[in-house]
Parts: C-alpha cells; sequence; structure tokens
DNA sequence: AATGAATGAGCTTTCATTCAT
DNA sequence: TATGAATGAAAGCTCATTCAT
C-alpha cells in the first residue's frame, strides 16, 4: 500500500467518523427531548440532514445508536478519567479540585447522560451492558482509591464499597435534580457542584482538627 | 336519591375504584420492567386480567394511566408527610427518626418510582405535570421547614433552598444507584438509609459539640 | 362449561377458522399472479377485504401464510389419498381410474400449486419443510404401492424407487407445461391427464399379453 | 475508422462482454439460491467482485439481468440444437443418442434452469418472454420432427403437438423432481436421463417388432 | 469505467383505539 | 360493563438506483 491510498483510506475512515458522529449528536439531541423509543429515526435523521437510509449505513439498527453513545461515553470517561494521578492527591485535594470542576464540566454531557439514564431505567438488556461497560469499572476504581483514603486514616465512616456510594449518591442525586427538571439547581450548577463536594467532605473526611475533639 | 340507589351508587364506585388499581397496579408491574412506550395495552391488560377494551372504560387513552400513577403517588405522598409534624421536631430528631424509615418503606414503591422517574425523563409535559403536582409543593414544604431550621440556628451551612437540595440530593442519588442497578445498595438498601441519614446530619447539622469547635 | 358457552365457542372458532380461509384464499389469488415476495400484505387484505393489521391476527408472519397454504395442501392431500384403496386395485385399474380423475381434480387446486412450486424452488428452508410434510411422505406411500405391484409381477422395469419417479416425472412434467403457460395444455387439460396415464401405462406395464412375449 | 481503433474497439467490446458474463455467472450463482427477488444487487456485486453500481453499467436494472440469463440460455439453446441433424435420424436412434447425453449435460445448467422456471412461474410477463423467445421456437421445432416420426409410421400415438408434449413432459418432470430437491435423482442424474429415455421409447415409439408381436 | 455512500419509496409489522356483540 | 376482532396510522428497515468522485 503506498502513501496515497494509505492516505485516502485515512480521509474516508475520517469521514465516515465524522458522519457517525453527526448522526450521534443529532441522536443525542432529539432523544434528550422525547426519550429513545419516541424519537424516530426519521427525526434523527432530519437533525442530522442525512436521509433516513443513510442512519442504517453507519448503524445495524436504531438500538445500535443507543449503544454507540454509551461507546463515546466510555471513551469520554476514560480520557478524563484521572484518579491515577488522584491516589497521590488526598481527600481534600481531590475534592476541592476536581470534583467540582467535574460536576461543572458535566453539563454539556447532560443531554447524553439524561439518555442513557432513561434508557437504563427502562431497558434491562441496555442497563446490564452500561453496568458492565461503565457503571461497575468506574465504581472499581472508586472503591480502590477510596480502600487507599481508608489505609491512610482519612476517611473512617466504613468501608470502602458504602463509602464509595455515598460519595456517588450526592453527586448523582444533584445530577437527577438537575435532570428533573429544578430550576434552582440549573441556575446555579456550578454552586452546586461545590455545595455537593463541600457536604461530602465534612460528612465523609476524617480531619486531624475533627478526629482531636 | 333514595338510601338504595346511594348505597349502590357508592358500592359501584368503589367496585370501578378497585377495578381501577387493579389496572394500575399491573401497568406499574409491567411498565416498571420495559418502560412505558415500550409497554402495550395488551401487556397491562394480561397482567390486570381484563381485556384491552376493559382498560379504555377507565382511562380515557394510554397517558391517561402514567397520570394516575402519579396521581396515586400524589395522593400517597400527601398521606405520609408528617413535616407537620417534623417542625416541632429538632433536625436530629427528624434525621434519625423520620428519614431511614422513610428511605425503607420507599422500598415497596420502587417500581412505581421507578416507572415515573424514567417518563420524567422522557417527556417534557410529563415532568412539568409532576414537577407541579409532586415535586414543587414537596420541596416548597421541605424549604420551609428548613428554613425553621436555620432560624434555629441548628443548620448554618446555606440557604434553605440550597440545604434542601443538599438534603434531597444524597437521597435521590442512592434511590438512583438502586434504581440503576446497583447490587451492594439494593441488598443493604436499609443500612444505606442510614448511613445517608448520618451522612447529611453530619454534613449539614451544626452541633453544639462541632459548633464549638 | 355448559351448552351455551360451547357452542358459542365453536361458533367463534367456526368464524376464526373462515376468516383464514378467507385470507388464504386470497393470498393464493395473489401470491398466484406475482410471486410470494412481490405480493404485499396490503395487496393480500386488499382481496381478503380487511385491513392489513387483521391479517396478523391469523398469521403471525407473511411467512406463515405460505406454511398455512401448504398446511392446507396436506391436509387436502391426506383427504384425497385413495392410495390404500389403490393397493388393492391392479396397475391398469389404478392408472384408468385414479389418475386421469385425480389430473383433471388437480385443475383447481394449480394457482395453490403454483404458489407452493415457486417458493419450493425459491426457498431452501421453505422447499426442506414441503419435502418433509409432503413431497417425502407422499413419495414413500407411492414407492410402497408400487413395491407391490412388482412383487405382483405387474411392473418389472425397475426397482421401486425408480419406477415411482418414472410415474412422477410424466404427471409433474405436463403439470409443469402447463403452470409455465402451454396453452395447448391448458386447452385439453383432461385429456392430456389421459394420455400420460396411458403414456406410463404403455411404458410400465408388465402385461400378459407383452410378457408372454 | 483505422485499424487501430477498430481492434481497440473490438478488445473493449470483449473485456464488455467478459464482465458482463462474470456478473451474469455470479447472479445465476446467487439467485438460485434465493430467488430473484430475495437477491439484492449487492449480493451479485459481492459475489461478481464489483460494485454495485458497476453492475448498472452492464445492465439498465435488476429486471434486466434476468433477460439477459434467459438471452444466453436462448444462444445457448440454439448452438446445442441439433434436430437438424436428428430430423435425419429416426426416432430410436434420436432417443438413444441424442436424449440421454443432452439430459446429462442439462446438470451443469441446473442453476439458469432453476432461476428461469422459478421466475417464469411468478412473473407474467417474463413468462410471455420466455415463451415467446424460447419455449415456443423450441416445441414448434420439435413438432416438425416428430411430425416427420408420425409420416414414417414411427410414431401413431398421437398427433404432433400432443406426442411433443409427452416427450417434453417426462424430462421436464424429471428436471423438477431434481429441482424440488429429490434425493434420489440428484444422486443417479445420468441414470434417470436414460430411464426417461426409455420411458419415451417404450411409450411412444411404434417399432416394427413390437408391432408384429 | 468503477466505486460505494446517499437516497427515499415502499415494505412488513406493531399497537392504540374503536365498537359491535 | 366487558370483550377482543378489526382497524390503519406510523414505525423500523431494506434495497434498487443515482451520481459525485
Amino acid at each position: 500500500m503506498n502513501n496515497h491510498s494509505q492516505l485516502t483510506m485515512n480521509i474516508q475512515e475520517t469521514i465516515k467518523e465524522l458522519r457517525k458522529n453527526q448522526i450521534l449528536d443529532a441522536a443525542i439531541e432529539v432523544i434528550s427531548e422525547r426519550g429513545f423509543e419516541r424519537t424516530t429515526i426519521k427525526q434523527i435523521a432530519k437533525q442530522a440532514g442525512v436521509a433516513d437510509g443513510t442512519i442504517y449505513n453507519y448503524f445495524t439498527n436504531k438500538a445500535a445508536i443507543m449503544t454507540a453513545i454509551v461507546a463515546r461515553m466510555t471513551e469520554a470517561e476514560r480520557r478524563d478519567i484521572d484518579f491515577a494521578q488522584a491516589e497521590n492527591a488526598d481527600f481534600v485535594t481531590f475534592m476541592r479540585s476536581y470534583m467540582p470542576q467535574r460536576i461543572a464540566e458535566i453539563e454539556q454531557e447532560l443531554p447524553a447522560l439524561k439518555v442513557v439514564l432513561a434508557e437504563t431505567l427502562n431497558n434491562a438488556a441496555f442497563r446490564d451492558d452500561v453496568n458492565e461497560r461503565i457503571y461497575t469499572p468506574l465504581f472499581a476504581l472508586a472503591e480502590t482509591y477510596v480502600e487507599t483514603l481508608i489505609a491512610q486514616g482519612q476517611v473512617t465512616f466504613a468501608d470502602a464499597k458504602t463509602v464509595t456510594r455515598l460519595v456517588a449518591a450526592p453527586v448523582f442525586g444533584m445530577l437527577l435534580l438537575r435532570l428533573m427538571g429544578d430550576q434552582e439547581v440549573a441556575d446555579n450548577w456550578s454552586a452546586y457542584g461545590q455545595h455537593v463536594t463541600t457536604l461530602i467532605e465534612r460528612a465523609l473526611h476524617n480531619s486531624a482538627e475533627s478526629s482531636s475533639t
């Protein structure tokens, strides 16, 4: 294979990838408004600016679009996860620097999150898939980090499994309030990101000061 | 109208109500498994042990079933809410006596909650309805109570709106973990109910002890 | 179950059977004109005088219509087969009394035969089904009868398997000429039925006269 | 036009012809497996090793492929027909030398025959085309030959039209048994070719010998 | 000439809803 | 009131055909 054909192939693959993302973006937008089942291929196609049939050049069927949305989120998650770096940071540093920023960033992924969350609730097979590919690995990673914190005495509230869920719950919960349409939360998303972080820190962090009392 | 016809009418109304609830129970059961859109009238009818057409004697259309589920939840909520009594209790008493019990009780309403939550995410009109009839009044009530706590100095974390959401978030979040299929949370639901309560208390309660440090 | 409900059920079953046959008749008619694949459910429904969806109250899918046509043919075949009686008859009696009549009768089943034959050629799975349910049993029966003839010395041409196929070939072949649109054969169907019979008899029958020479 | 361009054109035409045949071979192969309607252009293209669009450089549309298959068969038939030579041969010589050999040869054309036969049954316009271009001329030729035989007293069974069909029926019928999937016939194709020939000869030939007995 | 992505008409199938019984 | 067969609109999906490259 010479340079030219290789270049050509790369370009074609890039184009294909672009088109796929274009459809995926369109899908997230319209699905987030009406839910997966109520969204028709026609609507997605229109939003993407392609014909109905074109969708099927990129996705084997409608369900594959949901899977692809999850796949993209998994990739994004993988890129963003810097728990590795976090492991070197103490709890307070992590909570104050990483969490609020991450929560703030999540705002632009809200439509995708809503789409995946709703389908997770509605579709057992999809839920299993999401659990296997995102939820379980994410929590396993988090538990490992929490175990370090416990070993260091930074957290003594409960075992790692429990603490992990107690950290996740307020974050997920705030996200849920937002997705359910709470205007107050929507209007002050960043602030609530910091509030949640503070809440977790105050509840779980075993500071020298408080432990002395 | 004589006594007889009145009695007859009451019996008939009761029968009608019973039949309606029978259908509603069936609907919640099957919808919680597959989501509203994926659930057919035929499936609900079969589960309820009636014919398809019979459902339309009790609900004007499929969407009305969802509305009725919300209506029933609203009633139940109204019955259960004893914030009035709570207002007389201090934060710790409320958190330790009311919350864990309420969270534990919620277990039997999980299917209905899942159904309503999923539809809330998927359907803007439904979301507005739920917000208006459940979410907003519930939070208004809660905010009023929190304002009392703040006025009493029991909570100084932030304003009432914010605190209310910071109380709600961990609870809602834990519920979400459960609904998303977290096995650990499902297996220890009561324990997590108490953990969440403790978390909130530790983070938000302005105890004499901690305020002195 | 009392008489009334039993009667009701029988009537309903009869109605259901009638409707099913009505659809099947319509299907045979339109499919025989354009082939199975080119025929749409809409066309069948229109011919049957019902709505598209009604078809699916009687057949699980389009392919099931073909299967039902075969099933009906199998039944008809079973009713018509009087090889049992044939076994008592000698070859000549059988060939002269049964065959031409049977071939003549087949005329009214031509559309169904065409439909099944075409699909047998086009669809391997369907062919296997037809072979298993019609072709193989039919030939097994015929071979048994031919073996009797051979044992009696009425036929000495070849073994039973071969003779059976040599009897079948001219009949099937004449049918094929007809289905392919041969006008001459169509116009004189009964006569060709007798010609075919005579042809088989002259070729295969080991008459006393010829055996004596 | 000089020699060079003429030569070039011939080469190009040859190439074009080769490519066309390549596609036609591929088409017969895949269509014989699934039938014309169920076969997609994509499948034919893949089998032929070309792109979908390329097919449309050689055939105006999908139907034209079937027409081309018939056209090729017509040519082949024209090449193979040596009834002219046959007319000089007596019935027995023809039946014993030509028929079994021709039937044996037909084996390699089975896929094409199946394809054309199925479409003949399914498609009236196509049937008319096949009748006009193959069936009718072939039978006309055969009838002429049979008339000679009748005139010579070699055959007295019936008139030429009838005898022609009585010769064709067993051959076509055996072919049909084969195409319908009869394993016995498939496994002994040549033998059945000879059996059929003998059958026809015994039934129709008015030999001096046999008539004297 | 060859390619294969894009197109959209048209198919099969589902299912909320109606209504005669 | 209860039934469930009938309805037909609307969905997902396929695929012959086109055309820019």
